[in-house]
RNA sequence: GGGCAAUUAGCUCAGUUGGUUAGAGCGCUACCUCGACACGGUAGAGGUCACAAGUUCGAAUCUUGUAUUGCCCACCA
């Protein structure tokens, strides 16, 4: 074919709209349920949209599992790649609220639903348009969302299946509470705070008034205490043993117990038990039956029990406590301490337990099943596996999936008054809110006259999302669905490191409940983008570095725009799996070189090939001159260390490998030495620049093919320009991953002596100050040891001599070392450069 | 307090199973506008590989300990 002159300054922009025309036009990204291929199914993390403050983190790490998807795509996968937004929970639900100034109260549910959605799916476009802007090679059919029908249903029939099986239960316990939203919490939605406080040696009184000293931080949940627990081989205390306690401020007394938790070398060895400072107090009361006086109302504030203190928030009513208990002279002691407080991850306000019934799955009998499956699953990188070990081996409570909120998926139930009798929805009536839908016909038969109320909480968020590879199987087999069971367990769960406590548990452990299986086979842990301090890029950097014309360093847009999607996806397969990444401006840039560099060099070689015809033109390997040998040889070794790479996900370690190549091997050294073949008054033969087309037009396949899951525009251009190199593929990111061409390089001794000399010249050039590009009169070449490297010289003298740009080789008297032992060489400029 | 990871050039990072003189990019110095590319090329300066001990003929790499940083976990009330 006659190769098209390209331009010198190629416009990024329309490259890669033309490209996201090509891919959208021909579907090339589409899954297809009938194919024969081997599956590759993704379930990528539903970006929550209603928080969108986009940054180049997010672009960083859906980058790096879309490279890897992208080479399975070229390696022959059926891609199975949905993308999901999660619009469920708190921010979305107070977002809807603060714009809409919306009476929650008297709206209904679904009504505040569309609201959400409505909302939801704008911010679902904003993230739409950054992951197409990226090239992100994601079906859209394959869109959901966790508070839509799909999703609705899946939970709701999850919630059934999980009850069905006996793995649900309803209790009236002590749950983990945010005073400040006022709704239950899972373990998993807290977090540790380090703070300054105030730690208290209070004086309580046995029943002879005998002083009793403990220590605490929490003076205010005084009236809330009914217990006193010393550990049973402490000799200070034993004679207290079933005793009473009385406790200051409150006309209480309460019983002396021993506990093996108590550690004796604490403040006095004594504790006080209250309903309910924290877990370990849950677990005494609940061992010892003790009784219940709750101090602590939903709302924050002190109940009636705390007598004079009630109505009264916490802290104020530490302060008063604090300061009656001093003028009684109750405190002996305080002093200030570092103190680590379990706080709710959204309100950040300590957590406190209140009694509530709540639905709760029952994880901890499940410990050891969850521990194998997290054995079973192969993690990248494999380290990560620990965290999740760790988390489930520290957990304390059963999953509480019930939340005293207004937004979410509902439960699928209502309550009989009269008895208690909990009514199920029907699953073919899924998804239903008991709030506006009637319950099945049976159940009003069956309670005919009763009152039947329906629950009025939702489910937590983590319930729907736990689902993501379910709901993208369609297990619940809604219809209008392109994919089904046939993708399930999916192939590669993708997300960062912080949800692997919540995300990839609760997924799994769903999944283990459902289907009795895995949800996918591989994991893959990335990391975060940070900003050049290292911190996490926050909302204020977005905010504080904008400029007047909108540009942000760190908005992925402003990034696109400035550099090119290429320039940014290079840049994000800058980390090592797993590992967080500094966000640094000019890297980007770096990006940007390398894809101009790849269209210079394709403008290059299109300029050298002119009107080569593949087929009939093609040189045989084995005849062409060594350089091209060589070449090809460095490009399969090349080949199969990055095909190795991303077997193992190792987008970084392949993309190194491949810059490495391309810009010292491939460019600095082949093409400088190629290029002489094509000027005038060369030795070399019509052949021999028939084989240089060969390898330009062979090489260039190849690296537009090893180049396209980092920088999938820029090459897609190349090789539609190419006339897709005679391929009969609509776009390069479905043709072959470039295969190996398995010849056999015997030169690797010629092309050293041809390299070593190049290197040589080089060096002589830069002293003497003589352009690299200059011609020059002589090559002098001293072979001191002839024999073998005396005939290797003679024969190699074409490419010597277009190695050193020279005229002709001299064989005389040189004295500058070139690394291969008995060749010396010196050079001699034109008379008239000097 | 426990765990995981990291510590290599001024900065950001590579360094494959232990093997000559530890690499790249940016930045720095000098030179080169030569027929793809100055978003380029060539040469160069710059490192006691966090510290200490050990294993070894040989350690950035393996072992142990220490320090620092980041993340995760934890009931010291």
């Amino acid at each position: 074919m006659k190769f098209p002159e390209l331009d010198s300054g190629v416009d990024l922009t329309e490259v890669e709209e033309k490209c996201r025309t090509l891919w959208d036009d021909t579907k090339i990204h589409d899954y297809n349920p009938e194919s024969k291929k081997p599956l590759f199914s993704v379930d990528t993390p539903p970006p929550y949209v209603s928080a969108a403050h986009l940054h180049a983190g997010h672009a960083m790490s859906y980058t790096q599992a879309e490279i890897i998807i992208r080479y399975k795509r070229m390696q022959g996968h059926n891609i199975f790649y949905p993308m999901g937004f999660d619009d469920n929970g708190l921010p979305t639900e107070r977002y809807v609220e603060q714009k809409y100034k919306i009476n929650k109260k008297k709206t209904t549910r679904s009504e505040f639903r569309a609201l959400c959605i409505e909302e939801t799916q704008k911010g679902a476009k904003t993230y739409e348009e950054l992951w197409r802007s990226l090239g992100l090679s994601v079906d859209w059919d394959l869109k959901y969302s966790t508070i839509d029908d799909l999703s609705r249903h899946t939970a709701q029939k999850s919630f059934l299946d999980l009850h069905s099986k006996g793995l649900l239960y309803r209790a009236n316990e002590p749950v983990l509470w945010d005073t400040h939203f006022e709704t239950a919490l899972a373990q998993a939605d807290l977090e540790t705070i380090s703070r300054k406080g105030k730690m208290y040696d209070i004086r309580f009184e046995d029943s002879d008034g005998n002083p009793l000293i403990i220590s605490t931080t929490r003076p205010e949940l005084i009236p809330g205490c009914v217990g006193m627990f010393f550990n049973p081989s402490d000799q200070r205390y034993s004679k207290l043993e079933g005793g009473k306690a009385k406790v200051p401020l409150f006309d209480i007394e309460v019983p002396i117990l021993t506990s093996d938790e108590v550690d004796q070398e604490f403040g006095t060895g004594l504790m006080m038990c209250c309903t309910f400072g924290d877990g370990e107090d849950v677990k005494k009361w609940k061992e010892n039956k003790l009784e219940t006086r709750l101090v602590i109302s939903p709302d924050g504030k002190m109940t009636e029990a705390a007598g004079k203190y009630e109505g009264m928030q916490i802290a104020e009513a530490r302060k008063h406590i604090v300061t009656d208990l001093q003028e009684a002279g109750f405190i002996v002691g305080e002093k200030t301490v570092e103190q680590n407080v379990s706080v709710g991850e959204r309100s950040e306000v300590p957590v406190e337990f209140v009694m509530e019934p709540q639905w709760f799955i029952n994880l901890l009998k499940h410990k050891d099943e969850f521990l194998k499956r997290a054995d079973e699953l192969e993690w990248f990188p494999a380290h990560m596996k620990v965290r999740l070990q760790h988390w489930v081996d520290g957990l304390k409570y059963d999953w509480n999936i019930s939340r005293q909120r207004f937004y979410g998926v509902p439960f699928p139930l209502w309550y009989v008054e009269e008895t208690g009798d909990v009514i199920l929805a029907d699953e073919a009536d899924l998804p239903i809110d008991p709030i506006e839908d009637e319950p099945p016909q049976w159940a009003k038969d069956k309670y005919k006259g009763m009152t039947i109320v329906p629950e009025t909480d939702v489910l937590e968020t983590w319930m729907t999302s736990s689902l993501t590879p379910l709901i993208n199987a369609n297990w619940a087999g809604r219809e209008g669905r392109k994919a089904g069971m046939e993708i399930y367990p999916m192939t590669l769960r993708v997300q960062a490191f912080e949800i692997i406590r919540t995300w990839l548990f609760y997924t799994m452990a769903k999944s283990h409940f459902h289907t009795g299986s895995l949800p996918w086979k591989n994991v893959m842990i990335s990391g975060w983008g940070l900003n050049e301090q290292g911190k996490k890029i926050s909302k204020r950097d977005l905010e504080k570095f904008t400029d007047e014309n909108g540009y942000n360093r760190y908005d992925p847009y402003s990034l696109i725009k400035k550099y090119g999607a290429d320039a940014l996806r290079y840049w994000a397969a800058n980390s090592q799996l797993g590992r967080d990444l500094r966000f640094h401006e000019k890297d980007v840039k770096d990006g940007r070189k390398v894809v101009i560099k790849l269209w210079n060099v394709a403008r290059l070689a299109f300029m050298y090939m002119e009107d080569f015809d593949a087929n009939t033109q093609t040189v045989p390997v084995h005849e062409r001159p060594v350089e091209d040998q060589w070449l090809l040889n460095e490009i399969n070794k090349l080949n199969a260390k990055m095909t190795e790479c991303f077997e193992k996900y190792d987008y970084a370690t392949a993309k190194e490998s491949l810059h490495k190549f391309f810009w010292i091997t491939y460019c600095d050294d082949y093409l400088e030495l190629v290029k002489t073949r094509f000027w005038e008054n060369t030795n070399w033969s019509e052949k021999d620049i028939l084989s240089a087309k060969s390898t330009l037009y062979e090489s260039l396949r190849l690296l537009v093919g090893l180049f396209a899951p980092f920088i999938p525009h820029v090459t897609e251009e190349i090789y539609q320009q190419a006339g897709k190199f005679g391929e009969d593929n609509v776009s390069l990111h479905v043709s072959k991953w470039p295969e190996r061409n398995d010849f056999k390089f015997e030169l690797a001794e010629d092309m050293q002596v041809i390299l070593k000399t190049l290197y040589a010249v080089r060096k002589l050039r830069s002293e003497r100050q003589i352009g690299q590009g200059a011609r020059l009169d002589k090559l002098v070449l001293q072979v001191s040891n002839g024999g073998d490297l005396e005939t290797t010289v003679k024969k190699l003298d074409t490419s010597l001599l277009s190695a050193a740009r020279a005229d002709q080789i001299d064989f005389g008297s040189a004295n500058v070392e070139t690394g291969i032992d008995g060749l010396a060489i010196d050079i001699v400029p034109h008379k008239d450069v000097s």
